[in-house]
DNA sequence: AGACCTGGTTTTGTATACAATTATGCGCTG
DNA sequence: CAGCGCATAATTGTATACAAAACCAGGTCT
């Protein structure tokens, strides 16, 4: 390999794969890998100088989170969720986050409120500039402060399942997004903190179920790709 | 769609990976493997006749699932969840599977009724029966039930969550459980059953919620193993 | 022209080899 | 006889080799 020497500065064992996944994750997530990009395992195991193993490894746990598909023998893929899939990733969320909200304000502390402003503040700062890096940093803020909640529920798996979500929701919304109600989006973070902060579980669950019903009444459930071209041909 | 009882389980990586993982997932479940066995990957591969890679890839796949456990440099075994973990496990079962009812019942078909029904006369048939193989049955039934109803909803996300769930919670009886409630449970079933036949959604999340609270007050949340010795030297 | 073979190329699936790490057993010492 | 090192065995982490499958391009036949 190209270290001949032991002048690793972290050389821990098992750490390589996670490492992988999660640089490939942040990519996908806030979309500088964008749904249907091949992921051949080489490339990637060139780019992070790690053999095909490791890539495999941190492959698999991706398409576990359902945001790479594996086809046998045909290898990996940044996913595509259908329609269908789409609507399941909203229902998931519509009956998960509002009882996390509810469960949240329960336990919020002082701490807690400090650190869900800090990230309203943080995705402000992303709207408020231009340019691709700064809605790839709002797109992490949004996810970030729905991840933060879930955490201050003190579910770890809940919270797991989450991550999951917010991930598939990113594709969908790539795929299915029209543009721009993301101001919209901010404004109910804020209300929904507010009510967190105001120890107010009723009223930040029923925000957030309005809040989630709004991210997907931003979008357009029209088949991307292929299924664009039979609906044209039919109009 | 009303779709039958075929929930395509997880994403399949290899078709050999895929079979090592579900017969471990099978024994876990069931507890053929108990809590803290190891599972070295030598000896896997060699009942199965598979290499090394295709164990790993299996293991890798039931650590996601979180019913095995990876430590770095130490191997596999099957999870030990902690009485912490052991909450979360039913908390999220609270949050999740009455509104899973609830969406099963606006979407149960006649042929749906008839197959609950199925799975309620195995469970008798194996709540009757004597012997380990038996209880082998019982414990399957049980979750087969309520991932059926997941299934009729018709979410297969949640209903992979839901999966996870029932494999940990399988886990966790068996750690913490203090045997019998089961017939119990057999009853409740019933009643969740007859409930989503007759179309009435409140009552089956109801019923189902507090199933659910049934299960978990069976159990006795003294960690096993060490702790229990701890404990006997302070009474 | 279009469908269809066909060879070479790419990419994945699996096994295996070797290095690194952890577990184990045994003789030694006090 | 308990405790401690140290050599050795087991076991995991990672890279690589090779076979099988999919992909691609060009040429052939109808």
């Amino acid at each position: 390999m190209s270290t001949p020497t032991r002048t690793e500065p972290i050389p821990r064992t098992g750490t390589r794969a996670g490492e992988i996944r999660d640089q490939l994750h942040d990519a996908i997530v806030d979309r500088r890998l964008t749904p249907g990009t091949k992921l051949v395992e080489d490339e990637i195991g060139a780019t992070f100088s790690a053999s095909r193993t490791v890539v495999r490894a941190a492959l698999q746990a991706l398409a576990f989170d359902g945001i790479v598909t594996l086809e046998p023998n045909r290898g990996a893929s940044v996913s595509k969720p259908s329609p269908e899939v789409a609507r399941q990733v909203f229902d998931a969320r519509r009956m998960i986050e509002p009882g996390l909200a509810l469960a949240a304000a329960a336990r919020i502390t002082a701490a807690d409120v400090a650190m869900l402003e800090q990230h309203l503040a943080t995705e402000a700062e992303a709207i408020a500039a231009r340019g691709p890096s700064a809605r790839r940093a709002e797109i992490h803020a949004s996810g970030e402060l729905h991840l933060s909640i879930a955490a201050i529920a003190g579910n770890e798996i809940l919270s797991r399942f989450l991550r999951e979500l917010v991930a598939r929701s990113s594709l969908v919304i790539a795929l299915y997004g029209r543009s721009g109600a993301s101001s919209c989006a901010r404004d109910e973070h804020g209300r929904i903190v507010a009510a967190l902060a105001s120890g107010n579980g009723r009223a930040a669950a029923e925000l957030m179920r309005h809040h989630i019903d709004h991210i997907e009444a931003d979008l357009d459930y029209q088949p991307a790709g292929e299924a664009s071209i039979r609906d044209l041909l039919k109009l």
